[in-house]
DNA sequence: GTCTATATTTCGATAGAC
DNA sequence: GTCTATCGAAATATAGAC
């Protein structure tokens, strides 16, 4: 019973954020009375701060395609693939994370100065290694990561724009594949870890 | 005063979205009485809807640095540079556009099948005739915009989560730099505009 | 044009029967 | 555990004096 009205709150914050969500829809999209939802969820914040704790938990699993790899190709690669694959299946989480955050994570503050935080310099400190070993082009390791986040992410947090841009309709099975592979080789390649550079032209002007 | 209340609007529904917004909160922020908003904006949503599509333009304007360059590699990294600049300077502004379309774009629905569509294809179809002619490596146009966004508004929309990854603290000039730096120097090399790849090592496993 | 006061609606949350 | 009915607070929007 709390899944499914997870799942309905989960969808209803994706499509309103925190403000412009009301109870009433929550339950109407759940099929249940709006009482029985406080009776589970004492009040619309805690039911909200249990949507975004299961998201950060979605998050956090996807850096074991990263942590089991042998290099920093085969780590960045599937990080790429993991995270798109999730912005594919979980695109209403990813909305409301992306909510909170810019609403200055006034739930979830405690999750980015800890967990979040990290997380973030523990890979920071694994891109770095690789990049003293000469093993990927020597990049500021937080901002690859931003990178690698907002890529993948923007693909669920301004779906409905590419879905516009797509003429209207959901991206195919190839549409992700040419998506997924297209990040990938930019990212890549833009780390050293790709096919040559095309030869130096003279550029008019 | 028009302005007046059309910036205090654009940083509180940036701060809380559409619906957490009030117009209290707005009447607040600008020094004016609740009733002296709807003297100039009839309603919360055509006060909205001016906010959203002042933020439009900015994007649109945007595009001057990518038509003036010569070559791809001008005009990707001077779009770069102005997207960038757009998130330091206008991040309230990005965060509003941001959760206009994770909400599904219900009030500027009719901009992104005309206007943005338009753009989009005319950006894309200069890049497709870049890589024809061999002057950047093939990747899928559209993908490429999209990566060109989601990095450069990462910077604004996620800019909190940033800051605290970053000790709590704004960036600094010299962050902004770094941050601009890798973007421009990430994504030029991934479409084969930037030096040379690292040799092939042999990797275990 | 600007303000105070208020009408009207809708929200989150609860009471209490079953 | 589940429902109907409703309370009290807060929201948008307006009326009307100045």
């Amino acid at each position: 019973m709390e899944a499914t009205i997870l799942r309905a709150a989960e969808g209803i914050f994706a499509e309103a954020g925190f403000g412009g969500a009301t109870m009433q829809q929550i339950a109407d999209s759940a099929g249940l009375p709006k009482a029985n939802l406080h009776y589970y969820f004492p009040t619309k914040e805690a039911l909200y701060r249990q949507v975004v704790q299961q998201i950060f938990d979605i998050w956090l699993h996807a850096a074991d395609s990263f942590d089991d790899a042998p290099g920093p190709a085969e780590a960045i690669g599937a990080y790429i693939d993991a995270k798109m694959e999730i912005s594919r299946r979980h695109p209403q989480g990813s909305k409301v994370w992306a909510t909170e955050v810019m609403h200055g994570a006034p739930v979830i503050q405690d999750y980015l100065e800890t967990t979040l935080r990290e997380w973030t310099a523990d890979r920071a400190s694994v891109i770095q290694t690789w990049i003293d070993e000469g093993r990927m082009a020597p990049v500021d390791p937080y901002q690859l990561l931003y990178m690698l986040w907002a890529t993948t992410q923007h693909y669920a947090d301004f779906g409905h724009q590419i879905e516009t841009l797509n003429g209207g309709r959901p991206l195919s099975e190839d549409d992700w594949d040419r998506a997924k592979a297209t990040v990938r080789q930019i990212i890549l390649r833009g780390i050293g870890l790709g096919p040559a550079p095309l030869p130096a032209q003279g550029q008019p002007g």
